[in-house]
DNA sequence: TCACGCACTGTATATTTGTACAATATACCG
DNA sequence: CGGTATATTGTACAAATATACAGTGCGTGA
């Protein structure tokens, strides 16, 4: 109920990302108008269209700024030496990051589980390559397995790490309305190779 | 691009609610309107309220029927006896029923993954309690194992198998721009339980 | 000082939305 | 046949929405 939650540390244009995500992670870019991004960001929705053009423009500079936070989250870091440990450390990043951004979690959740056809689609395709670049520039430095082909280490992450992460939720609320605990279950994925 | 897609056979008023569930589990709730339902159906706006009242009684009488045709899918038959197999079969009735109705599966994952916290929350809620029921009337009839909780046989089957039916499209589009074929991954779940 | 660029505001507008309602057709029952 | 309930239409309306745009304030460099 406190609307007007507005961070001033932030540049008005930085501050219009941030509150955009928050939005369109809970309720989704179609459900979040314009007007409510104004209101809580402290500005004037003219002052978005000047910054962003058009809603669709402000929708990408949010995915824009969420893929770049991934990206950096899971680069190549000085400290990453040797070989077998990496990946572990590469997993482990991703899911650190994600957890202390759940705004993150929930509109990867949202685009990649649900619009999956259609604006989700764009979203999906993008953090999947930029996994792929990441994994390619691993193995170029020699540091992560190349036992297993590229494609097949990032579906491993993308499936099992992050699919984790996106079904938690689901797993709570069942757990929830069976009075149950949900930290006793969790979900376990693996993906299996029908070959 | 042949919107006049109407099925002849069935009365206005269920043309409207599977056109309804079609376009909800597409686009979501939200993101269909009454004049896109009522085009499709071959009606007119006005018959929607008429019928339904207004577009929450739409969305309530569409997932009435929804949870309505899987508890039918579910229920005890005639043909169970034995006591080990029948929860194979209940958990293949499931998947039989969710796979015959594409637009049925489509809409849970919508509601059940996103919609968590809100509108979805409510049939999510409605669905466990549903699947709930149904196994203690399977165990009421002896039929079905006693040995764990009725609730850990819930969380086994709408986690497991619902679950791996819902992640299924995500899986398929990773594998799609990656070049993969995606009939080679699966997705298989299992819940571990941390005592 | 002054002119220019940028951040920002406020208003206007066309479109879409859900709902309400009066009018008409259709079927059904005595 | 007559009449009443139900199915169906068409229109109207207020609210919300994205976008466009003209204007205002302000800092910065020449």
């Amino acid at each position: 109920m406190s609307h007007p939650v507005i961070n001033v540390d932030l540049t008005a244009k930085a501050r219009i990302r941030q509150v955009a995500l928050e939005l369109f992670a809970l309720n989704g870019s179609d459900g979040t108008s314009m007007r409510a991004i104004s209101s809580r960001a402290g500005v004037t929705v003219g002052l978005i269209t000047h910054h962003f053009g058009t809603k669709a423009g402000l929708i990408q500079a949010v995915e824009d700024d969420l893929l770049d936070g991934i990206a950096n989250a899971i680069a190549y870091q000085e400290t990453d030496e040797s070989v077998d440990g990496v990946v572990r450390k590469l997993d482990q990043r991703l899911l650190d990051h994600i957890d202390a951004n759940p705004l993150v979690a929930a509109y990867l959740r949202r685009m990649m589980l649900i619009e999956g056809n259609g604006a989700g689609a764009d979203l999906t395709e993008r953090f999947t390559r930029m996994a792929l670049r990441q994994i390619q520039d691993l193995r170029r430095r020699g540091i992560a397995s190349t036992s297993r082909d590229a494609e097949d280490q990032v579906m491993q992450v993308m499936l099992v790490q992050l699919g984790q992460v996106l079904m938690q939720p689901f797993v709570d609320q069942i757990a929830g309305h069976l009075g149950q605990d949900p930290q006793r279950y969790q979900l376990s994925l693996r993906k299996t190779r029908t070959t």
